[in-house]
DNA sequence: ATTATCTATAGATCTATAGATAATGC
DNA sequence: ATTATCTATAGATCTATAGATAATGC
């Protein structure tokens, strides 16, 4: 059921998808969705949160490792492309639907990741150098930077995910002041977390 | 009628958005819609082209621009996000929704910009040093950076433009691979394209 | 007994069209 | 004459509930 919606909603977006639709991807009837949840709603709430919080739970654990922040950030965009770009639907597409923002639960797990992102920036040598609201910033840029990889995975689903990680993880650095000559080392450090 | 139906489109989305909703916010009524539309996917069609259009002809000028590529694509990105951040409704959500992948017109608009992004970085030195493949995905990451405005606005509709703009295009030579001590000549030649 | 599933449907919309009326411009 | 706008509505859905029946597990 939660598939069939997955594939639905990604696609055709929520208010497009009618329960019908989902129930019969699924090989059940219309009203028997209801005996699982209490509506279309605690659907996409339950399809949101499931998508979210192995991101989050890689930020909670990078977070405590012993490691320097550069390493612990570079390895944090690795995890969460990873997450974006496997699996069988553009989940991350959920992020983006106009129905999201009302989803509270949703929203506060995704601000704690991105809470996450912003203290990590915060400790790199780089940020040092920057004023407040300019680190405001760069951490939003690293941020959505790793969220676009939803668009770029719409716009071409068959790259091959682990290169892509990689090259946008480097990318995330780069936004974020990270000097180029110290992006190989980082790598490798980084790559060991996880 | 259009500025009831972006405000609507861009806030609800649209599938969950009806015609009434949009004539009563303009002011007449359900049906006075259907005499300047064949229907509720031609106003979105217009909403789509109509604002992907100006980022399109900024990129036309600035391909012939005499000008170091990247000066040209700094000052694309810079444009790009103005437009994309200004006006009093966060229009770039419409890229967005599920139903714009089903409007080829706009789509081939959209394409044209990428392909603008995609020439320019191949023109810069940085370009030189990197196989066709990872070059490739350099541009994705520099484009969708750059579209990945939209969820920054949409998360900080009060966030003031132009400093945003400027870091976001920075961040995009970033990622394009430009050397950091490179920057303040690109941003002095590209300020002076607009 | 409880859980899962089905059929049937109430009640609420939603888009687009038909046809009438009012306003505008030559 | 033509353009703009309105009222009324056909026809098609859509969500969620009611109530019945079948399957499962103690």
């Amino acid at each position: 059921m939660l598939a069939a919606a997955a594939e639905l909603f990604t696609e055709q977006g929520y208010a497009a998808t009618t329960t019908r639709e989902v129930a019969e991807r699924a090989g059940i009837r219309q009203a028997s969705i209801y005996h699982y949840f209490t509506g279309k709603e605690e659907i996409l709430a339950s399809l949101l949160e499931s998508t979210v919080q192995p991101s989050l739970e890689a930020a909670r654990t990078l977070m405590e490792a012993p490691a320097p922040a550069e390493a612990r950030l570079w390895a944090l965009c690795l995890r969460d492309v990873r997450l974006l770009c496997s699996g069988p639907h553009n989940l991350g597409v959920l992020y983006l639907l106009p129905e999201a923002e009302r989803f509270a639960q949703f929203q506060e797990l995704r601000n704690a990741l991105k809470d996450a992102y912003a203290r990590l920036l915060a400790r790199t040598a780089a940020a040092a150098t920057l004023t407040e609201a300019e680190l405001g910033l760069r951490a939003r840029l690293v941020f959505s930077l790793v969220e676009s990889v939803i668009l770029i995975r719409k716009d071409a689903p068959a790259l091959v995910v682990e290169p892509m990680a990689e090259a946008t993880a480097d990318a995330a650095l780069r936004v974020g002041g990270i000097p180029d000559g110290e992006l190989p080392a980082v790598r490798e450090v980084g790559r060991g977390l996880l």
